[in-house]
DNA sequence: GGATAAGTGGGGTGGCACCCCATTTTGGTC
DNA sequence: GACCAAAATGGGGTGCCACCCCACTTATCC
């Protein structure tokens, strides 16, 4: 578990890689290409897969920042006097960011699936998880949640829904009008 | 608006590349290789890429006979004396086709997205629509279905589900069980 | 059976992910 | 400031892919 202090010119190249990504997942969504990151980066290639061994972690860092905005958000929602509407909030909001950032959807239902336990808990998905894990656990004392729905459920939902309109004209919109729906249902 | 016959050669080409994608794809999913398809059709891709000149005409092609018979069972329960039931029961089915066969969830997204109105009759994604429409319009006179909630809005929740849940151990279950969350809503 | 239009596929282009290894850069040491 | 071992780099290689061009083959109709 040590951790060697990295050499200066590796975590400048590290930022720079960091920095093109951000830019080129923003406009061509999580399927960008790595040469070209690393192009704008002024890498070469092999220094990026270095760096990011899979597209997948170097997704997640591209979008760290952002989870752990929603997961602040889920503490300060924690306090909430209506539990239910407070889950409700952070559910949207987390449809608005998805469908806002295309890929990040697609990062975090991925990351769900292909880490194992150990590793989960410092993905995207699971930070997001344990911060949802408190405010679904008041939602469903307050009695506003079936005992049955789990965090991971819940934004299974979102991110399927995000990820699903993201091709739509105004993705944030219909992810934010489908995931209401979902979650009252489809009777009257 | 006359269409000539094909050539008999032509035809075989069409129907052997067919196979192959089938194939190809319940093995790889949406995303399998076209050179390999057209290698196992015994093709050269060319061929491939003059008979479906896009994957998602190919996928679509891939998955004409499904969508038919998703088609039928929607005109076989537009008779059902419990209209809500029937929707319900027609979705889960779409659930469970998407979920088996990788890729066509991604199919029927992306055709409702990518084709202009016109074209959008033809296709998978038009065909189902216009499938459920009737079933839609009985459950809601039932009074079982909200009345701001189109066939679009059902369909593209079944396939976000099942897009979503593609790389889970047990893609239908989940899909299904998600799906029920979704059309009765999180709430007790 | 021969004209002709339809159909074909080998091979080219450009792009991609990912990897190897000779070379450069860094940070600590004297 | 010079030196050296370890760390880091990136040019270039491999093998894959989608997609396209055009000289050639083949079916069809008379």
């Amino acid at each position: 578990m040590l951790e060697r202090p990295k050499r200066a010119d590796a975590r400048r190249n590290h930022d720079r890689i960091l920095a093109a990504a951000q830019v080129a997942v923003a406009r061509d969504g999580a399927d960008a290409s790595l040469e070209e990151i690393a192009r704008q980066a002024g890498v070469g290639s092999a220094t990026l897969h270095r760096h990011f061994p899979s597209r997948l972690a170097l997704l997640e860092a591209v979008f760290l920042d952002r989870v752990e905005t929603l997961c602040s958000q889920a503490r300060e929602l924690a306090a909430d006097p209506d539990p239910g509407a407070a889950l409700v909030t952070w559910l949207r909001a987390i449809g608005a960011y998805a469908a806002n950032v295309r890929g990040l959807a697609a990062s975090l239902l991925r990351s769900a699936c292909e880490l194992d336990h150990a590793e989960r808990s410092v993905t995207c998905h699971g930070k997001v998880s344990d911060a949802g894990e408190e405010l679904l656990s008041r939602a469903r004392q307050a009695g506003a949640v079936r005992p049955d729905v789990s965090v991971g459920d819940l934004l299974t939902l979102v991110n399927a829904l995000s990820l699903a309109t993201e091709r739509h004209p105004d993705p944030c919109a219909e992810t934010d009008r489908l995931l209401l729906l979902a979650l009252e249902g489809i009777g009257p």
